[in-house]
Parts: structure tokens; C-alpha cells; sequence
DNA sequence: GTAGGGTTAG
């Protein structure tokens, strides 16, 4: 046990020790959590000014968590305690908790100070009425407002301010109070005009004219006032007039400097933010965390890796390094940029090291895992996660959709609304993309009308998501009438109804679309050109396809990638062009990989072509011997000329590797239920009845001239057998199962995970016509509309 | 003044 004076003398010790925490320490947070160990070990209980000291240390430092630890041991916390976490919670945007403790604080300890923190943490919530609210409750309880309560409440102004003439208004309020000549108020004002200039209801050039005049009249300026301009200009998207206003600033401000880089990673000039990084250098202005983390975020957006990678090293090698290495920002930053340029692992190397984490750094990482497609680890990551906002919910459920498990997506956005997150249209449209992965085409429609119904649909996201899950459920009316009904257009937009016309065998209208597209102005990007050039290949339009490919680098400056070359193989062999796609290959500027052989292969099996084939499927076999679909395309190749030898030998080839087939099956959605059947199914509870219906049916089809097309067997057998085989084929027994159990005349639509086969193609055909109805199948590849004994596809897939 | 999301093709 110690006596009082040993405690006294420790506690003496302790505070000296904390009075050495200053925001310039790069060690204060070490020096704390160092003291605080030293506390508990010796059984010291810090009260008063040390334990005031260590919360607020903790809270610069950004752990918050610890210095809530602390705070909720306190019986009977200061206002100090109070306001300091209250501050530290409204500037991490926990608002909510900054909320709890303020509303606890007794209204006879509560000063003016403790209001002002309050008031930022509305602001940082974007709260502006609930700031102003609050502001007069202040002056109702009597207390005073100070010049930090004008600036704060200027801030919330900010936000809910409308036009030119409010903004006037304010300033004229801040004249009057008397604090028209405080730097820090008149920033706070600068910012009002600012940001209203920023809205889209008001004229932008007007409403920063008045902040320049403003800024002109001020009699003292700080770095604030420079920055509030520059960033200003930024924000309104004039960055050469921001440029001009930082190039006539004689003083070298880093502040200034970063809202300018800001700007240009943030409008996409990401070369630009790269030299103003160099020219700091060059002119001796220091780089800080924000310089750091704008350019590493320049670099991440932009994929220029080793640039990033160069500041990391050089981050690791500054003398600035024992800082900015548990620097929350600089880590979070430095985590995106290895995950953005697809280095998962390396993000994750940063994160495990990080002192502190906090959502931005997990949710980076459940990004990294989701980009990369490794979902396992995603989801597991995602049960670990500590807790989780909006964002973590939407990476997760779109994450899920896109990689193919459309159900649990779906179940994933209902688990987030039980769990009392309202969600955004972003996560709408993550549910809607699972939905056009399981063409759930009512399920989509329900999203669609809650959409409606809570206001997003005017939301871009949820607009895009829909068009495309229109048209993945067959539906490209729905999906063209959600395109022309979208308040804005993007690229994605258009990429989506050009990609949807062209699937569903509309090449003329996709590419009128195309046209259209480029009257308006709207640049292609490589996904319209990818989507265009597919469009071309599956209606036939070689001529086409070759002026478009050209003008892609000729006009656009847009590098062809692998898959556009891909693109131009599939068109040019479909088309019988051999020796033209052989030319191709040969002299295209990338190494010819996977993708580009896919597409000669495929060529080569509609014409018959075996020696390219076969050359093209020796070159996947090394190239990726565990895939199944070669194997598969190839042993079709053989069987279409009755060299069962060589299917044989293409079977135990697979079967010596391992390689299995992925089974087919297609599935159709019949009264909100979505039934599934496999070949030859006897699984499903009325598939006898579809059996007998299919045959009655078969035998009007034969009267109209159909004949089963046996060569599309891949097994030697005998013939009736093969016929029977081809009447067992899982997309016929999900029409049939659709024609008996839909309403009469709907339209049935079918989906399956593979290519459709050619007896099926021929025979839905045939079906069309006998039963008058509308049948439509979305293969692996595309959308293929028998109406009246015809397909939309030309017979040509 | 700084860091993290979604939609398109295959």
C-alpha cells in the first residue's frame, strides 16, 4: 500500500509526463497508452486533470474507444470529460453518442463551451435544423453566445441555406452580433457562401463573386480563408480560377496546396495532383498527412501503383515516419491503395499493423476481398467486423449479387434491414443486380415499387440496376422504359440499354443507340465499345464491327484491350473470316491469353473448322487445363462429325484431369416461385405431367416439318435413344412446365446457367408457333425470343 | 483541406 504522499508524488509525475502530449508530439499517443499501463499496474485511480488529460489524448489520437473506456468509469464526469468526448464523437461523426452524453449533462454544469461542441456534432451529421435547434436553446437557457458558437452555427447554416439572398442575410446577422471582423466567423461565413454557390438551384459564378468580395474585404486572412476559396472554386468545378488564386498566393501554404491536389484527385486529374506533389517538394513546402493521403488516393484511383508504392517507402523512411505510421488517414489511404490496385494482401498487411482501426479501414478491407472476388473471406471478414454502417452492408450484398449468389444477397439485405439499417439506393441497387443474377423478375418489380415509393427513383445507381435487371429478366421493354424515364443519364446508363438491346438480338436499335450516345455527347468508355463490338459479332455486322474497332483508338484514344480483340476474334469467326482473325492474333499488341482462343474456338466449332480448333484448344488446355467449357466445346466439335473416337478420347482426357462439367440446368419463375430442372429431371414434383405434355406437343411440332436434330448428342448411341435424351434437356422441360402453368398467352421466360443446344433452339422454334405464344431463353451468352416459328437471334449465336 | 461505396461487359 502507498501512502498519500506517494500517490501525491505520482500524480505529480504522471502530469508532468502527459504535459509533454501536444498535437506536434508524433509520440503523445504512445507517451499515453505508456503512462496509463504505469497507472494500473501501480493501482493508481487518475481523476480530475490527468484523467481529463488522458481522455483527451486519446481522442486527438483518434481512440476514441479508449477515452470512452475511461469516461464511462468516471462516476461523476466534469464538464471538461464531458465536452471533450462530446467533441471527439461530433468530429468522427458518432453523433449519436455525442448526442447521450451531451443530453445527460445536467443543465447546471453546462457551459457555452459544451454547447459549441454540440452544435459542430449536428453540423458533422449533417444536421443543420437540429444545430440551429440547439443554438436556440442556448440563448433560451441564458447562456452567451462566443465566437466559436457563431462559427459552429455559421457551419450548420451552411448546410440549409438555399439562395443568394439567405446567404446575404446571414451576413448581415454576423455584421450586426458584432463579430464581423473575427477572422474565424468570417471563414465560417466565406464557407456559407460557398457552399450555397455549390448547390445546383443557384448561380454558382454569382454566389462566389460575393465570396470573393467578401474575402477581398477581410482585413485579416488566415490559411483557413485562402483554403475556404480555394476549395471553393474546386467545388464548383473551376479549378483553373483555384489554380490561379493558389499561383497568387505569395505565402506558401501546405493547407492551401492540399484542397487544391484534393481538387484534382476529385475531378479526376489525377497527373496534375502527381505535380503539384513534385512541385511541393521542389519549392520546399513540407508534405503532411493530408498531402499524403490526397496523392495516395490519386494514385489508387488512378492505378498508378508504383507511384503509390514510392510514397509509401518514402513515408517509411521520412523522419516524420513515427507519426504518420499510426496515422489513421495515412492508413486507411495506403489500404486503398493496395486494394484498388488489386493487391488484397498487402492491404490487409497494413491493417493487421495499424495501431488504430476504425470503420473506413475494415470496410477498405471487406472491399479488397469483394473486388478480388474472394467472397469466403469477405463474408467471414464481414461476421468480424466490430460494427458495421451503410457502406459495409452495400459493398457486401452487391459483392454477393455480382460474384453470382443472387440468394444470399438477397438474404443479406433483408438481415440489414432487420438489423435496423434503412437502406440507401445503393444497396437497392446491390439487391436488384442479385435479382437479375437469379432472374427474379417479380422480386425485382417489389424492389422496384419500394424504390418508388421511398424516393429513390430518381437515384442513378438504382436506375442502372434496374435496366439491367430488366433486361436480364427478359423484360428489355421494361429496362428501355426505365432508361427513357431516368431524370440522368450516365455512361453506365447508356452501356447498360446498348448492352440489353444488343443481348436481345436488337443490333440495329443498339447500335442507332450507340449513335445517339455519341450526338449527345457522352464519351465511350472501353465497357461501350466492349458491348458494341458483341452487339456487331451477335447480329453479323463484320463491317460495322471493324469501323467501330478502329475508331475506338482512332477517335477516342481508348487503348483495345484483350476482350476487345476477343471481341473482334468472335465476330470474325462467326463470320467464317479465318484467315483474317488468324492475322489478327497474330499481330494485335497483346499477348493473346485465355479469352482470345475462347472466342477462336467457339468459331471454329459452328464452321466446322477442326485444324484451327484444335490449335486453339491445345492452347487452353495449358493455358488453363482445369476449364471445363473447352474440353466440352471441343468433344462437340468431334461429335458434330461422328468422330466418336476422339469425344471418347476427350472424355477420359477430362476424366484423367479431374475436370468435371458443370451440370445444366434452367429454371423459370412461376407465381413468385422460382422452379428449377436438370436434365433427364426427375426431381421436380410435376415433372411427369411436363413429360406428357411435351410429347403431345412434339407430335403437332413433327407435323409442321420439326425433326429432332440428333447430331447435338454428344454420346454414340442409338438414334431413338438420342431422341430421347434430347427430349429430356432441362430448358425444354422449363418451357413446357411454363406453357402448362402460366396464364394463357403470357409469355414464357426461361433461363439457363449454359449455351442453349441447338435441338432446343430448333425445336422452341417450332413451339412458338404451335402453341401462338411468346417463349423467351437467356442462355450463358444471350437472350434468344421465338415468336411465331422465328428467333430474334437470326439462328446466328 | 484528408481516407472508404454502387451501376456496365464476360
Amino acid at each position: 500500500m502507498k501512502n498519500a504522499a506517494d500517490v501525491r508524488r505520482l500524480a505529480n509525475r504522471y502530469a508532468a509526463q502527459l504535459q509533454q502530449c501536444c498535437p506536434h508530439n508524433p509520440m503523445s499517443y504512445s507517451i499515453a497508452r505508456t503512462v496509463h499501463a504505469h497507472m494500473i499496474a501501480s493501482g493508481f485511480k487518475p481523476r480530475g486533470y490527468i484523467l481529463n488529460r488522458l481522455i483527451d489524448v486519446y481522442c486527438k489520437s483518434s481512440d476514441i474507444v479508449s477515452a470512452h473506456h475511461l469516461f464511462d468509469e468516471i462516476r461523476q464526469p466534469d464538464i471538461v470529460a464531458r465536452t471533450t468526448l462530446i467533441a471527439a464523437h461530433s468530429f468522427a461523426g458518432n453523433s449519436n453518442l455525442a448526442r447521450e452524453i451531451f443530453f445527460a449533462t445536467p443543465l447546471g454544469i453546462r457551459d457555452t463551451v459544451c454547447y459549441n461542441a454540440m452544435i459542430t456534432g449536428y453540423s458533422h451529421n449533417n444536421d443543420g435544423f437540429g444545430a440551429i435547434e440547439l443554438f436556440r436553446d442556448l440563448l433560451r437557457n441564458g447562456f452567451r453566445p462566443d465566437n466559436f458558437t457563431f462559427t459552429s452555427v455559421l457551419g450548420a447554416l451552411a448546410l440549409i441555406v438555399e439562395d443568394e439572398k439567405q446567404c446575404q442575410q446571414i451576413h448581415c446577422a454576423v455584421v450586426k452580433s458584432g463579430s464581423g471582423f473575427v477572422t474565424s466567423v468570417l471563414n465560417a461565413l466565406l464557407s456559407v457562401f460557398v457552399k450555397c454557390a455549390s448547390s445546383p438551384l443557384v448561380s454558382s459564378s454569382s454566389l462566389m463573386a460575393a465570396a470573393r468580395k467578401l474575402f477581398d474585404e477581410m482585413t485579416q486572412r488566415d490559411e483557413l480563408s485562402w483554403t475556404t476559396m480555394i476549395a471553393g472554386y474546386v467545388r464548383n468545378g473551376e479549378l483553373d480560377a483555384a489554380r490561379q488564386f493558389l499561383d497568387g498566393m505569395t505565402e506558401k501554404l501546405v493547407v492551401a496546396w492540399n484542397a487544391m491536389i484534393s481538387g484534382y484527385v476529385h475531378h479526376g486529374f489525377f497527373l496534375e495532383a502527381l505535380e503539384m506533389f513534385r512541385k511541393m517538394y521542389l519549392l520546399g513546402i513540407q508534405w503532411d498527412e493530408f498531402t499524403y493521403t490526397s496523392v495516395l488516393s490519386a494514385c489508387a484511383n488512378a492505378g498508378f501503383f508504383r507511384h503509390g508504392k514510392q510514397v509509401h517507402a518514402y513515408i517509411l523512411r521520412t523522419e516524420a515516419r513515427p507519426s504518420l505510421d499510426f496515422l489513421l488517414s495515412v492508413n486507411n489511404a495506403l489500404a486503398t491503395l493496395y486494394w484498388k490496385c488489386g493487391k488484397v494482401d498487402e492491404a490487409r498487411q497494413v491493417f493487421n499493423q495499424m495501431p488504430v482501426k476504425d470503420l473506413v479501414s475494415w470496410n477498405a478491407i471487406l472491399s479488397g476481398y469483394v473486388n478480388a472476388g474472394r467472397i469466403d473471406e469477405a463474408k467471414s471478414f464481414f461476421e468480424e467486423m466490430p460494427e458495421r454502417n451503410l457502406l459495409t452492408w452495400t459493398v457486401m450484398i452487391s459483392g454477393l449479387a455480382q460474384n453470382g449468389f443472387g440468394e444470399e444477397g438477397l438474404k443479406l439485405f433483408n438481415r440489414m434491414k432487420s438489423e435496423g439499417f434503412e437502406p440507401c439506393d445503393y444497396a437497392f441497387a446491390g439487391a436488384i443486380i442479385a435479382c437479375a443474377w437469379l432472374a427474379a423478375l417479380m422480386h425485382g418489380q417489389q424492389l422496384h415499387a419500394q424504390l418508388v415509393r421511398l424516393g429513390f427513383d430518381s437515384s442513378l445507381s438504382a436506375g442502372n440496376a434496374l435496366i439491367t435487371m430488366y433486361a436480364k429478366c427478359g423484360v428489355v421493354e421494361a429496362a428501355h422504359c426505365v432508361f427513357l424515364t431516368m431524370p440522368y443519364l450516365d455512361s453506365v446508363s447508356w452501356n447498360a440499354m446498348i448492352a440489353a438491346l444488343g443481348q436481345h438480338g436488337h443490333g440495329a436499335q443498339a447500335l442507332e443507340l450507340f449513335e445517339l450516345m455519341l450526338q449527345e455527347d457522352i464519351l465511350p468508355d472501353r465497357i461501350t465499345f466492349l458491348t458494341v463490338l458483341s452487339t456487331c459479332s451477335h447480329a453479323g455486322l463484320v463491317e460495322e464491327g471493324h469501323r467501330y474497332f478502329k475508331s475506338m483508338s482512332g477517335l477516342y484514344g481508348i487503348c483495345p484491350g484483350e476482350d476487345h480483340y476477343a471481341r473482334m476474334i468472335d465476330l470474325l469467326c462467326r463470320a467464317g473470316k479465318f484467315s483474317e482473325a488468324k492475322d489478327m492474333i497474330e499481330t494485335m499488341l497483346v499477348e493473346p491469353g485465355p479469352p482470345i482462343w475462347e472466342a477462336l474456338l467457339a468459331g471454329c466449332r459452328i464452321h466446322g473448322n477442326m485444324d484451327l480448333g484444335i490449335q486453339a484448344a491445345e492452347r487452353l488446355f495449358e493455358l488453363m487445363p482445369q476449364h471445363d467449357g473447352t474440353y466440352v466445346l471441343l468433344s462437340n466439335m468431334y461429335a458434330t462429325v461422328g468422330r466418336w473416337d476422339d469425344v471418347a478420347k476427350v472424355r477420359k482426357l477430362m476424366r484423367d484431369k479431374g475436370v468435371k462439367k458443370e451440370p445444366g440446368c434452367s429454371w423459370i419463375e412461376v407465381e413468385n416461385k422460382v422452379h428449377v430442372f436438370l436434365v433427364d429431371d426427375i426431381v421436380h414434383p410435376e415433372v411427369q405431367a411436363v413429360y406428357s405434355y411435351l410429347e403431345e406437343l412434339g407430335l403437332k411440332m413433327r407435323k409442321l416439318g420439326y425433326i429432332p436434330d440428333t447430331k447435338f448428342v454428344l454420346h454414340d448411341m442409338e438414334s431413338e435413344q438420342k431422341e430421347y435424351v434430347l427430349s429430356t434437356h432441362s430448358e425444354k422441360l422449363a418451357v413446357g412446365f411454363g406453357l402448362l402453368k402460366l396464364p394463357l398467352g403470357a409469355t414464357v421466360r426461361v433461363f439457363k446457367n449454359l449455351r442453349i443446344c441447338g435441338d432446343c433452339h430448333n425445336a422452341f422454334k417450332f413451339m412458338s408457333k404451335v402453341v401462338g405464344r411468346e417463349i423467351v431463353v437467356r442462355d450463358g451468352k444471350r437472350f434468344h425470343h421465338f415468336k411465331n416459328g422465328e428467333c430474334s437471334c437470326g439462328n446466328y449465336w
